[in-house]
DNA sequence: CAAACGTGGCC
DNA sequence: TGGCCAAGTTT
């Protein structure tokens, strides 16, 4: 049952006190009351998309140490910054992430806008980013919608509707509870309840403030919801990759394409990945050894990757093997170790 | 608009 | 161990 109007305040200052007490010590977080840097927290909530707070918290530390303003980083070399996003994923939002950060250097004299619609004209910047940063960063009461608060208000209103298609309900009951009072700190708390007490498992009933007015809770089955629509199944892809070796030891790299799967990232030379397992040609003429075979989730897909080895020359990145290591996406990590190991 | 797009931790 | 899930965006 939603809440009228009257109960809103409530609501809000119990969360309010809540966080205050509460809030998590994340290292892109300011304390005080202090208003925190526009290009951190831009930097921090594309790091963060789809990504733990765990995973992100290191490249963060390393961006801003290396580029400590969005100029810095606009004037970064494509290879370096895609280099130093190797291993959080979706890379897409690395080349984002740069184009966004020329564009404000560029279009808007290093200053990021202070503004959701001027924010979401930036590349990378969603609907959920540009909430986030205009709230955080210069206090707008803006709607921040992610799964933590999509969740938060499935079972405090205990939704019928499963996602994706509840989005649109969920996104209305999250905005009818957002005021001018502290918007950063309330989307921060309603993010920080989701991620630690309101948990999509087992959720911590006995310490949330606001089981008074939660419908779930009152259900007493609260992990009941969000409700979801059944998945599609995962396939599974095979193919193979390459670690081929010059006389040196060092390693055959390649530049990826700038689209798709992987985009501008450095790989390994591989065959077309499909469904069956098929004979491909080799990048180069080589003693090729089998060297087992490595797996791999992805979003979408999983996939096997049978790894060969061999010693030989050809039109490459030649890279030492720290270097690549560093440097290259998972997948193509764990090819190379098997690769170098067998 | 459904699908593409990474990775690691958890149970 | 395999599915689920994490501060989404783009096309």
């Amino acid at each position: 049952m939603p809440l009228v109007p009257a109960d809103v305040p409530a609501l809000r200052a119990a969360l309010l006190d809540w966080y205050d007490a509460h809030a998590r010590p994340l290292v892109w977080r300011t304390t005080g009351g202090v208003r925190p840097d526009p290009y951190r927290v831009w930097l921090s909530e594309v790091m963060l998309q789809q990504t733990t707070t765990v995973h992100a918290a290191p490249y963060f530390e390393a961006f801003t140490a290396r580029w400590p303003t969005v100029s810095d980083l606009a004037a970064a070399a494509d290879a370096e910054v895609m280099a130093a996003w190797a291993g959080l994923g979706y890379y897409a939002r690395a080349r984002n992430l740069l184009a966004c950060a020329r564009a404000v250097a560029r279009d808007h004299g290093g200053v990021f806008p202070d503004t959701e619609a001027g924010l979401l004209a930036l590349p990378g910047v969603g609907p959920y980013t540009a909430a986030a940063v205009a709230a955080i960063a210069f206090g707008r009461p803006a709607n921040v919608v992610d799964g933590n608060v999509e969740r938060v208000m499935a079972r405090l209103f205990a939704v019928g509707t499963p996602l994706p298609a509840a989005k649109p309900e969920l996104r209305r009951l999250a905005a009818s509870l957002v005021a001018d009072d502290r918007p950063g700190d309330w989307a921060q708390a309603l993010m920080d309840l989701g991620a630690t007490v309101c948990r999509p498992g087992r959720p911590l009933c006995h310490a949330c403030p606001l089981t008074v007015r939660c419908a779930a809770f009152a259900s007493g089955t609260p992990e009941r919801w969000p409700l979801k629509a059944p998945k599609t199944e995962r396939p599974r892809r095979h193919g193979v990759a390459w670690v081929l070796r010059d006389g040196q030891g060092r390693v055959a790299l390649v530049r990826r394409p700038e689209k798709g799967l992987l985009g501008g990232m450095l790989g390994l030379p591989t065959s077309d990945w499909g469904p069956a397992v098929a004979e491909a040609p080799p990048p180069a003429a080589a003693d090729w050894r089998d060297a087992g075979a490595v797996e791999h989730v992805f979003t979408h897909f999983a996939l096997t990757l049978t790894v060969r080895t061999g010693q030989g020359r050809g039109d490459f990145l030649w890279s030492a093997p720290d270097e690549a290591r560093t440097a290259l996406p998972t997948v193509f990590r764990k090819a190379l170790e098997r690769g170098l190991a067998g």
